[in-house]
DNA sequence: AGAAGTATACTCACCAGTGAATATACTTCA
DNA sequence: TGAAGTATATTCACTGGTGAGTATACTTCT
């Protein structure tokens, strides 16, 4: 029954999400996986291709929900522009002072696959962060703020930025400056708009 | 004879550099390094206490290298300060598009290391960029700017956020992008200083 | 001789991926 | 309708290979 079939993927894509963000992809294998969800390896190898093939799913996996996250902090602070971009980096900040956090899944992954330009996983990962920065240039566009897709860019430095120096040095507190620096480069762009 | 042993060390830690660089730490096995260093497994562990203590001195011996060659870049620059920071970005970039660039060492092995937050090459790597961050926060004092460590810090999360999306992209034109933000923040700094 | 350094050859655990068999449910046709 | 066949989903047990780390012995230099 198909129900009983996408339970089965679902509890392995669960495991796998959990088990690579917590101790990374390389670090985890597929036996554990298989064991934290409940199954069998070979189960795991009958939804997907190889391990590679489940990376790839993990990380499509939360391309959607974590871009929902941003529209949501976003769109639910408070103030003008350059306040609700802030407000995307004080959000952040408050993540990552819970034990669990360890930096952007994307970001990580990346960092392991280095050595792997072509792996698919990569191009998901590009592609979740490029949805990103697409979408800032949009909120900047419909603002009607002039270079908006060269602000949004520089958002998204400082946003990966922030996941990368909060993962270094354990101090959630670089997310707060990244929102100030954010905050100070939206501000002026909206100054020269009304210029 | 201590000439042969730094010798045969100094073998171990370059090619220790160039495999954990190029392909990840985790990806990187000590046979490998061993073969690679034209050595046997054994005599690495002669030299070295463990895996983990390689990698600690993998990252020791990219530290001053890399301070090095970020204050060459500054202060080779021409121009003013808001130049001579771009410059450390501009310079990134160039050396982005090499083939055989793999990001930033230390980020990368931060993530890979994310999930053992007391790792020892973890402390050596936070060190590694709190100096970067202490050394544009002292340059930034001596040119007479308001809040030097601030700035510095919104500098740090532009340099870092560049060698991550670079890598995550494939394209060094994130560091042109990140120079001209830092540019910004500099430029403006500036100003305020002299108001 | 003896200490430092290196090599051979090994252990034990783990890992990605597979072969063969089985259970379950859906389809087809007599 | 119900038996036979087929696709889906799953398990157990395994393989070839590699991983970190080590016991022991050989070499070389002082």
């Amino acid at each position: 029954m198909i129900k009983s079939a996408e339970t089965a993927r679902e509890r392995i894509l669960t495991a796998a999400n959990k088990l690579f963000y917590a101790e990374g992809i390389r670090a985890v294998s597929l036996d554990t996986i298989a064991e934290k969800a409940g199954i069998t390896k070979k189960t795991v190898y009958y939804h997907f291709k190889s391990k590679d093939d489940l990376i790839e799913a993990y990380l499509a996996s939360r391309d959607q929900p974590n871009l929902n996250q941003f529209r949501k902090w976003f769109g639910e602070a408070e103030g003008e522009l350059p306040d609700k971009v802030q407000a995307i980096f004080r959000q952040i900040a408050v993540s990552a002072r819970h034990p669990k956090w360890k930096g952007c899944g994307f970001l990580r992954t990346a960092a392991e696959l280095a050595n792997m330009p072509g792996h698919p996983a990569m191009k998901v990962g590009a592609g979740h962060k490029k949805k990103f920065e697409a979408w800032m240039a949009e909120e900047f566009e419909v603002a009607g703020i002039d270079c908006a897709p060269d602000l949004a860019r520089h958002i998204v430095l400082l946003l990966d930025g922030a996941f990368s120096t909060i993962l270094v040095h354990r101090d959630a507190s670089y997310a707060e400056a990244a929102g100030e620096a954010a905050r100070a480069l939206v501000s002026s762009a909206v100054i020269n708009q009304a210029a």
